[in-house]
DNA sequence: TGCGCATATTCGCGTTATCGAATATAATCA
DNA sequence: TGATTATATTCGATAACGCGAATATGCGCA
């Protein structure tokens, strides 16, 4: 086993090693939305998006304020946007081979 | 289900999702290592270490060169190191909060 | 050729993640 | 208070992950 540091490290890269978890965090790019707001953005089951939302909770990804009803997340720091930026300019470099990533990605997904 | 696109960028986090592999990616920051050398260093089962290496070779997060008898591995794209770099004022930005969650993992460890 | 070293792959199994359904909590409002 | 809305938690089933043991592959060298 690894050190506590590089542990650390990985939960927080595992929390965002999900598709839904990545439409979270882009969807907050632009400033805090309600659960139900994330909600109907991805459409996706409620207990559902809950759940991701717990587990950016307990990495510190997310903050949230309730206000009466309802509760409101937001990014709880730029970093994550700008490691989301820095993926961007990674993916554009190796394009070609993360297409091909994407095609055996999209072969995956179709023979479920 | 979300985007092919976030799924990619999800599998890449995804890869980086484990003390070992972020081990991996530390020791390779000074420059190539062979399999062995890697091993070593991390002091972990042979088989093992393939197995993480397989993953970072398929998200193309690692390039390899054969040698003789050997296999050299090095990242594919300062990139990574960036983010990782990122990834630490991130640790330090949200000290008081990582140290917290620093002695949740331990005591996780702990109880397996 | 046949042996030995370095690395990769396969297998079986225990652990963890993910999902939807059901249920719980908590706030508002009639 | 009781109903309604928003969100969270629990549960059970399935899938994915991670590990060591065993085995396979591939290269160099006697």
């Amino acid at each position: 086993m690894q050190g506590v540091l590089q542990t650390y490290k990985a939960s927080v890269f595992q929390a965002l090693g999900h598709p839904t978890r990545i439409a979270i965090i882009e969807a907050l790019r632009e400033g805090e939305l309600s659960a139900g707001a994330i909600q109907e953005k991805l459409s996706i089951e409620q207990a559902n998006l809950s759940q991701h939302l717990a587990i950016l909770r307990s990495r510190q990804l997310v903050t949230n304020r309730k206000e009466g009803n309802q509760v409101f997340y937001s990014l709880r720091n730029p970093v994550l946007t700008e490691v989301l930026d820095i993926m961007r300019r990674y993916f554009q470099a190796h394009l070609a081979d993360s297409i091909q990533m994407l095609g055996e990605i999209e072969a995956e997904q179709k023979t479920r």
